[in-house]
RNA sequence: GCCGGCGUAGCUCAGUGGUAGAGCAGCUGAUUCGUAAUCAGCAGGUCGGUGGUUCAAUCCCACUCGCCGGCUCCA
């Protein structure tokens, strides 16, 4: 009898002409039950598969990475088989399983919108009960683009298939698609499913080619993984930032002023003057100066840089003053790059480090704005450091140990790294674009940072880092990024004394760690469900008075705190105490101080917090020096 | 920009080919209260904008602006 290893090295027996299948049946029956594929020497394969003597062998199932994915591949073949019987003459694109689901590309005859998923989720329902087994076929190229005619994008992906590799075709009921596998053994293993939206999505992403249909879905093992999901799904939605902002009156964004244009009200304006001084302070405290430039610039300054002809889809039309044409900045750096050449500089200044709060402007397409996290007009934590070529590893380690202390200090811990190299439109010659690239990825060998690769993501001028945040909903948003270049310095002819007393090109980085404070303020305000952090909180306290009688004592306690540089707001209003701790935790303030009789008596205020509720009465100096310390250490 | 959806009071949302409602918020008055909503009254909308169809449009159509989910693109 044949026997197969399993992954703790041990080995069972199974019959002559056994399956996977057979073999997890044999370890035991939940096994068998909960099975979705198997993995045979290595390779991932469906559960009929036949094993033979000597095979390593895996029961993959559901519960794992890879076998939700293949009970979601699954899942997007239930769904094409049931819009392909909905809707006949329909176009198959590709439909894979996805970070949390699946979706399927269809170029359908008509159009959908996301009341007909009832009716798809219904088909696919039908056919989860008839329990279709997913039966797979090697075909010959021939037989294959018999099997498809008519289905243009599968015979385009059948054409790229290198000859070399087999072409498979999975069938369930008369739906048949071309794919490599594997499958569960039969639909009806779909039990837990859902579809979630429609959207239009270009046939391989790429704008020239024709727009197709995408529907998403998920699906779980259980039903109860699926409800889990959805709820999260839920979750995520009272964590947007652009309800909470509403909420917590932070920001609007106007239509009358502009799409992609925020306007920041009195508390979205606190919050950013406490990130900023932070900022400010650890930039001076990190070897940096501070400059300021103007927002709109000669539309000469911006030939030079190569912004004019590399960057101008992104950049607003020129105005005329005076027959000169003027653009508003899209980018710093140039400004930056004057206040350098303003007059000679030495080898001993270098590196010099100049930061700024850097508002520009850039085009972007309509479809793409979104709240905070993606705008017309931000505000960058720009600065760019100015080096010779023996310091440039340094610097780039001292950005990476500077952002990394950033991000922490606001609670990110949870985060993506990217090295993004040369793009197909950029300036300057390969050997530069080597050195910066292989700067970047030494540095961050140096300081452990795991990346991954982005090939051609780079900037026009040069490679870069990318620090992404996820949104609520699991969305990554770029923020960080440092970025090396030699072309720029080259472009406005830099130069720097050197001891040789001959002159030589510095090296420019730019780096913005947070990004832009508007999108950064939007992942933040996500990230903390905008219940901040009391160093972060508009509004760090509000004093709640029981009666009138002891307003009195409530403003002698507000000035105490705002003697300890504490944001303190008094609710003066006529309401009952239980409405004002109501309408405090509404607007998530980290403290609620009730002070009535009582307190007035002892000296003392009764606190409630916005994270554990109740904690009694303190006395007044014990809770100013406390929040105090909280506010110093950040927390 | 593209595909699909949406746009009614400050907010969340009902509603109809015969020019509109609720709750919350707001304002006024009463209540002075002990840890998530005191009660009552009042006020609030050219139904996103423009044009068209119609005796009549918030509702139907076209265009436009904005928003939402994706795609493409980016801090």
């Amino acid at each position: 009898m044949p026997s197969v290893r399993l992954p703790d090295s041990s080995t069972i027996e199974v019959p002559e002409g056994a399956t996977a299948m057979d073999a997890a049946a044999k370890i035991g029956s939940g096994l068998a039950k909960a099975a979705v594929a198997a993995r045979l020497n290595g390779e991932l394969v469906d559960l009929a598969s036949p094993v033979a003597d000597g095979d390593a062998l895996e029961i993959i199932t559901g519960s794992s990475e890879e076998g939700l994915e293949v009970l979601r591949h699954s899942a997007s073949h239930v769904l094409a088989d049931a819009v392909m019987e909905l809707y006949p003459g329909t176009q198959l694109g590709i439909g894979p399983a996805i970070a949390d689901g699946f979706y399927y590309d269809f170029l359908l005859p008509g159009s959908i919108s996301d009341s007909d998923l009832e009716r798809i989720e219904e088909k696919m329902r039908e056919i989860v009960k008839a329990k279709a087994p997913f039966q797979r076929t090697e075909l010959s190229r021939e037989e294959a683009r018999e099997r498809f005619a008519g289905q243009r994008f599968k015979l385009e992906l059948l054409g790229e298939l290198p000859e070399g590799e087999v072409a498979s075709a999975y069938t369930d009921r008369s739906f048949i698609d071309l794919c490599r596998g594997p499958h569960l053994p039969d639909t009806g293993g779909v039990k837990a499913f859902r579809l979630l939206s429609v959207a239009g999505a270009y046939w391989r992403g790429d704008e020239q080619n024709p727009m197709l249909t995408r529907i998403y879905g998920t699906a779980f093992p259980s039903k109860k993984e699926l409800e889990t999901h959805l709820e999260r799904l839920k979750e995520a939605e009272r964590r947007d930032h652009r309800a909470l902002g509403r909420q917590l009156d932070l920001f609007h964004i106007d239509d009358e002023v502009g799409a992609g244009l925020p306007l920041w009200h009195p508390k979205g304006a606190l919050l950013r003057k406490v990130i900023e001084d932070f900022w400010r302070d650890a930039h001076l405290a990190n070897g940096y100066e501070m400059v300021m430039i103007p927002h709109i610039a000669s539309v000469d300054l911006w030939k030079t840089s190569g912004h004019w002809d590399f960057y101008q889809e992104n950049m607003y039309s020129p105005m005329d003053i005076e027959g000169q044409e003027y653009i508003v900045k899209p980018m710093n750096c140039p400004g930056h790059i004057k206040i350098f050449k303003s007059r000679t500089r030495s080898y001993r200044e270098l590196p010099v480090r100049w930061a700024e709060l850097g508002t520009v402007y850039r085009f972007e397409r309509s479809g793409v704005l979104h709240g905070l996290l993606r705008v017309r007009g931000f505000t960058q934590d720009d600065a760019h450091i100015f080096c010779r070529p023996d310091q440039l590893q340094d610097e780039i380690k001292g950005v990476i140990r500077f952002v990394l202390f950033m991000l922490k200090t606001f609670g990110f811990d949870d985060y993506e790294v990217y090295l993004s190299t040369r793009p197909e439109k950029s300036v300057g010659d390969d050997a530069h674009w080597e050195q910066a690239t292989e700067a970047l990825r030494l540095a961050m060998e140096a300081e452990g940072l795991a990346y991954e690769l982005d090939p051609g993501e780079g900037v026009f001028y040069g490679p870069k880092i990318d620090i992404k945040i996820r949104d609520a909903l699991g969305r990554a948003w770029q923020c960080t990024t440092i970025q090396v270049d030699f072309n720029l310095p080259e472009r406005f002819d830099m130069a720097y004394v050197g001891e040789d007393n001959a002159e030589h090109r510095p090296i420019m980085i730019h780096r913005a760690l947070l990004g832009s404070l508007e999108r950064f303020i939007g992942c933040l305000v996500e990230h903390y469900a905008g219940a901040f952090p009391l160093w972060l909180a508009p509004v760090q306290a509000v004093i709640l008075p029981i009666a009138d009688r002891h307003l009195d004592y409530a403003g002698q306690l507000a000035e105490r705190l705002t003697a300890e540089g504490l944001r303190v707001e008094i609710d003066y209003r006529k309401e009952s105490i239980g409405r004002k701790v109501r309408d405090a935790e509404m607007d998530k303030v980290p403290y609620m101080l009730l002070v009535g009789d009582k307190e007035e008596d002892a000296g003392s205020v009764s606190v409630r917090s916005y994270a554990e509720g109740d904690l009694g009465p303190r006395p007044v100096e014990e809770l100013a020096s406390d929040m105090a310390r909280q506010v110093e250490e950040k927390r």
